[in-house]
RNA sequence: GGACAGGUGGCUGAGUGGUCAAAAGCAGCAGACUGUAAAUCUGCCGGCCCUUGCGGCCUACGGAGGUUCGAACCCUCCCCUGUCCA
């Protein structure tokens, strides 16, 4: 590949490289030296549970993976104890070198569906960054400025709308950037989010005599709202470890325009087919839908294999075009003895946070049980008296549904006399 | 250390003695319409209980006390945040 190719294939998707030039001049003296590039992502220690939104930065570590270089996949469990100043943050309790471990553990599960395990190295900050005394820490903190410091968005933003700035949130910055000088990094890759950091990645590698990394920034991706990042927090995300049925319900769901950002994104389509299954959906060739449910597929492709895609749109079609049950209906078993009203069952079940909220709900109608009627057809019965009584000798086992993405079939269980 | 301004439900933000479980907006949930899309309309949106009623009870407006028949609202002390001065 000519180091154009390779510009091309690393940039693709990328929000912003900081400086290609550099990239270029880099990738060619390491293909002289044969040496790989080191290229440094960081990841938060105490969120292992990835979705889409991570995929996206993956892909691209992938990708230098791909050219020979060493992606390093460094887990902050150092800055983790400081927490990323995006909001208020305090200190934070340290984590156990258990816990951090088991969360890497996770990580490497996750992570390994995109990454090639052989050509990653995974490490942690708290290596050097807990072996820094107090006498470093003021050697690092002397290389850098207050100004320069709130130069930063989240650090601006807050001191003019008179929010509190802790001292140790300054140092979240100054961590990672030193992050780089113990790597060596050749490359640093984040969200765009990021940008300030990696920013002071370079800055610092220099004032420790380093040549100053190249850093790329991939675009955050919006979460199932369509407005706000993806995150956990928000509950608008897809896990990479969710059911088949899961993802590909939670994808058809998104917003059509919503549907081009997680093609361009999350596929390994060019921009050029991308247009043209547009164009297709715009001039009305196409449904909508059909682009989505594509996409969906394809997704849930990814991380559990094509047959499981296609069964996944199955039996989404069965259940919401149809109106029939999904293959791998969830199935809940409780303990029943005596007669109990519906709204208590489904608060048990985790349908509803409250009593009072499922018999809300009941009222508006959001609550649904199926069963088979003689010639063995499907037959929903919407319940609205919140006083409804689910008794256990008329019942051995129902199925609920509230709202359109609840659905569970119960188990009705009943102990044996003097078995409690 | 001083002066001043603030701390209300997931967020923004009204309310300054009873009619306040607390306006309004956002977010969320549900219903209708649909393609589990968008837009729109409607309802809900602290908890518990039941006889499900414009029902009863409990908890809640930074914290602790106090005044009052009654406090988010008044008083005292404390904690927290910001601005300016030092």
């Amino acid at each position: 590949m000519t180091t154009d190719e390779q510009l091309a294939y690393l940039t693709k998707g990328v929000e912003e490289t900081i400086r290609v030039e550099e990239l270029r001049a880099r990738l060619e003296s390491a293909a002289a030296a044969r040496r790989p590039l080191r290229v440094k992502a960081g990841f938060d220690p105490t969120a292992p549970d990835l979705h889409l939104g991570h995929t996206v930065l993956l892909r691209k570590m992938k990708h230098f993976q791909d050219l020979g270089h060493t992606v390093i996949f460094l887990i902050g469990d150092f800055t983790g104890l400081i927490g990323d100043p995006s909001g208020r943050s305090v200190i934070r309790k340290p984590m156990t070198p258990e816990e951090v471990a088991a969360n890497a553990e996770t990580y490497k599960r996750q992570v390994f569906k995109i990454l090639n395990a052989e050509k990653t190295v995974v490490d942690f900050n708290s290596r050097w960054l807990g072996a820094l005394t107090g006498r470093d820490w003021i050697a690092l903190c002397s290389r850098y400025t207050l100004a320069r410091l709130i130069e930063r968005d989240d650090f601006s933003k807050r001191l003019k709308e008179q929010k509190p700035i802790a001292v140790h949130e300054l140092l979240y910055p100054l961590s990672q950037g030193y992050d780089s000088v113990a790597l060596e990094a050749d490359v640093e890759l984040g969200g765009t989010d990021q940008k300030f950091n990696l920013l002071v990645g370079r800055d610092l590698q220099q004032e420790y005599g380093q040549p100053a990394q190249i850093i790329m920034t991939m675009p955050i991706l919006e979460g199932l709202d369509g407005v706000q990042k993806m995150s956990k927090s928000l509950g608008n995300y897809v896990g990479i470890s969710e059911p088949p049925a899961s993802m590909f319900g939670k994808l058809m769901s998104i917003s059509d325009t919503l549907m081009w950002r997680y093609y361009e994104l999350l596929t390994d389509l060019s921009r050029g087919e991308i247009a043209g299954l547009k164009h297709s959906v715009d001039s009305a060739t196409t449904h909508p839908m059909e682009a989505k449910k594509a996409l969906a597929r394809r997704i849930v492709a990814d991380f559990h294999g094509p047959e499981a895609a296609q069964q996944a749109q199955k039996d989404f079609e069965a259940q919401f075009r149809d109106n029939a049950l999904p293959h791998d209906l969830d199935t809940r078993s409780i303990i029943l003895n005596e007669p109990l009203k519906l709204s208590r069952v489904l608060t048990g079940i985790g349908f509803f946070e409250s009593n009072a909220e499922a018999q809300r709900k009941m009222k508006e109608g959001a609550v649904h049980l199926a069963d088979f009627d003689a010639a063995g057809e499907l037959q929903w019965t919407r319940i609205t008296d919140p006083t409804w009584v689910l008794d256990p000798s008329d019942h051995s086992e129902v199925v609920v549904r509230a709202g359109s993405r609840r659905l569970v079939k119960v188990k009705v269980n009943r102990t044996t006399a003097g078995d409690e």
